[in-house]
DNA sequence: CGGCGGTCCTGTCAGC
DNA sequence: TGCTGACAGGACCGCC
């Protein structure tokens, strides 16, 4: 479920909510996930202060003050809840709870149980396995519509999937790749290393224009994804084409009105249009 | 190594 | 109302 803008958008409550707090009191659930939660947290956690929290990828880092830290992926359904000043009654799906000074309490709940929680370390993460083959960071300055076209011309399939894979751009998922892909008007069949150099440019800047819009937006909820604090996120009232099958597209082409498509490549449901995209 | 299909889970919704 | 099948923001594994 959450791809890139939905993380960053559950990533900064999650900074500003426990940055510079200490943990005082770690629970968790029976059930395991992908992998299983690691047994040691409550006592590698309790009493340490949470130095600082970024996002790589659609990932999560909580570092600590002991140079330790905590990786934290959502998978399809996962969520973060965050409560300051109330108990949060335990619900069907928690599988792990954080208490920290100052009454902030944080829940990871998952059911569809996709999700991963695993131990880092400061020195050295980017090395794990989860981030060695990591691609690019679509807003780092490296990333642009030269570089994209070099990644895609080392690919035969098709461009929509191949956006999907994380060892490209990392954060793209399954909304944004069809989003971006309208956006620059590039067909999702295309073969990746078909992509021309002034398509590529345009993917590029569609993709990074389509994920800042909705990081803006907190997010899109289309199920099960909520802010940190419970809120909707919006982006789903802006999308083009995601979820749209059998809607008039906006793209405003010629042959008057068309309709919004939906195949199925990968596995994957792929929204675009017909007109637009060629 | 790339590409593809199957699999991990639970919940929800459409259709009968 | 109840059953069944399809489908869902992702990623890993094994096979060619």
């Amino acid at each position: 479920m959450p791809e890139l803008p939905e993380v960053e958008t559950i990533m900064q409550a999650m900074r500003s909510a426990m940055e510079g707090r200490m943990f005082t009191n770690v629970w968790q659930g029976r059930d395991t996930l992908r992998i299983p939660i690691p047994a040691d947290l409550p006592e590698k956690l309790c009493g340490r202060i949470c130095a600082r929290i970024m996002r790589r990828g659609k990932y999560i880092l909580i570092f600590l003050d002991d140079g330790r830290g905590l990786a934290l992926h959502l998978g399809m359904s996962g969520r973060i809840i965050l409560t300051e000043g109330a108990r949060r009654s335990l619900q069907k799906h928690d599988h792990l709870r954080f208490d920290l000074s100052g009454d902030m309490e944080v829940v990871f709940h998952d059911p569809r149980r996709f999700g991963m929680i695993f131990e880092i370390a400061e020195t050295g993460w980017a090395q794990h396995k989860a981030f060695a083959a990591m691609g690019v960071e679509p807003f780092s300055d490296e990333f642009d519509g030269a570089l994209l076209w070099r990644l895609l011309q080392k690919r035969k399939g098709p461009v929509k999937t191949v956006l999907l894979d994380q060892r490209l751009v990392a954060g793209i998922g399954n909304i944004y790749a069809c989003e971006a892909l309208f956006e620059a008007g590039v067909s999702p069949f295309k073969p990746a290393c078909a992509v021309t150099g002034p398509e590529a440019e345009a993917l590029a800047a569609a993709i990074r224009n389509v994920l800042k819009k909705a990081i803006a937006a907190g997010g899109s909820s289309l199920r099960d994804y909520r802010q940190a604090d419970g809120a909707l996120g919006y982006f789903q009232h802006g999308f083009s084409v995601y979820d749209r099958e059998g809607s008039a597209c906006p793209c405003g082409g010629p042959g008057g009105s068309h309709a919004v498509m939906r195949v199925t490549q990968g596995g994957r449901s792929t929204f675009y249009c017909p007109v637009k995209q060629v």
